[in-house]
DNA sequence: CTCATACGAGACATTAGTGTATCATCATCC
DNA sequence: GGATGATGATACACTAATGTCTCGTATGAG
């Protein structure tokens, strides 16, 4: 039995109704959010100021899960590959957080220099696996990094839709990937 | 020299204005639209009463060209596997009148049942490429479906970037489909 | 030339969303 | 039990977008 508190902290269900909500319709109104979150508007304003506080803190609450999720799958992969294995594992289930970071066009310098990071981490990886021969040499950079973000939110959506398991769908898009960009 | 009139028909002018501003920000004022069509808000309303009129208008129009490009790429395909590659050729390069009907969320029924209608045929054609063993027989069929919505756009986004040239776009676009989803 | 039509510009009312402030209520802490 | 603090509900002002209307103007047809 932890000590968490009786009432589930507020500030977090605001956030992950912010989510769930501006990903599938990113006008939603702050009122459709916070109906969702089962909270007051009033409320979602005491702790997000204004609009773009709550999308810069969704923002950042994405990123951090991201974050959490591949660097704990990274730990012991070897190869290029496993890499990329491991992290489409990682990041499939989080692929409404992905979505929101790619759809809403967010202001917050702190976390468009963390997205920057991140594209600029999957071009590497994506140059190892070239380096490793798993992937065709010729295989534009751009395109292949883009093709990687978009098995990502393909996977999910198949399985928010229903139509797959978690892992079936992540294993599907690491085949797409490897057999699509191969030599 | 077709007769054409000298002033170019507005109605088309606001229609193309519509389809490229909205298929890069849904959210877009009628004020961008219009003055991006060069024309005045209020001949924007005279043209199409309401926002929902003009989104209708802009999908028909978008539902339309599809059907052209593809119709006529069409026409002396033989094998299944033509079908694809002829249609992501006539497709990829309409990918922002694509994304459009994707993106705008439409109410108008006649435009929902025609999208249906593209959907399915993209089903049928999966079915062919399964029945010729050009895409694996254990492929999901709405993984392929997704797949090859998601290469069209991808491809588009890359030629409209400045990436790839349409043809290579197209081209690794069919390469990624056949590889990705191959038996 | 004259008329009819369509246009741009601008004024206007209406609506939806946003942000602020107030007040009563209820749980928690002392 | 009483004080404190957070919450929900509500009212309010402000803004942006939408849709309607009018008017002066230009263009093309007759």
């Amino acid at each position: 039995m932890t000590e968490r508190p009786l009432r589930p902290p507020m500030r977090q269900a605001i956030l992950d109704a912010a989510i769930d909500t501006l990903a599938r319709n990113p006008g939603a109104s702050l009122s459709e959010i916070s109906s969702r979150a089962g909270v007051g508007r009033a409320s979602l304003h005491r702790h997000f100021p204004s609009r773009a506080d709550l999308i810069a803190a969704a923002s950042r609450q994405c990123m951090d899960e991201i974050n959490a999720a591949t660097s704990a799958a990274l730990a012991d992969a070897q190869t290029a590959r496993d890499r990329l294995s491991r992290t489409l594992e990682a990041v499939v289930p989080l692929g409404d957080r992905y979505h929101f970071l790619v759809s809403e066009a967010v202001d917050d310098e702190n976390v468009r220099k963390r997205y920057a990071e991140e594209l600029d981490w999957l071009g590497h990886l994506v140059d190892a696996l070239k380096a490793d021969g798993v992937i065709a040499a010729d295989a534009p950079r751009s395109w292949a990094v883009a093709n990687i973000d978009a098995q990502v939110w393909l996977a999910w959506s198949e399985v928010a839709a229903g139509n797959l398991a978690p892992a079936h769908a992540a294993d599907l898009a690491l085949r797409t990937l490897l057999e699509g960009l191969g030599p």
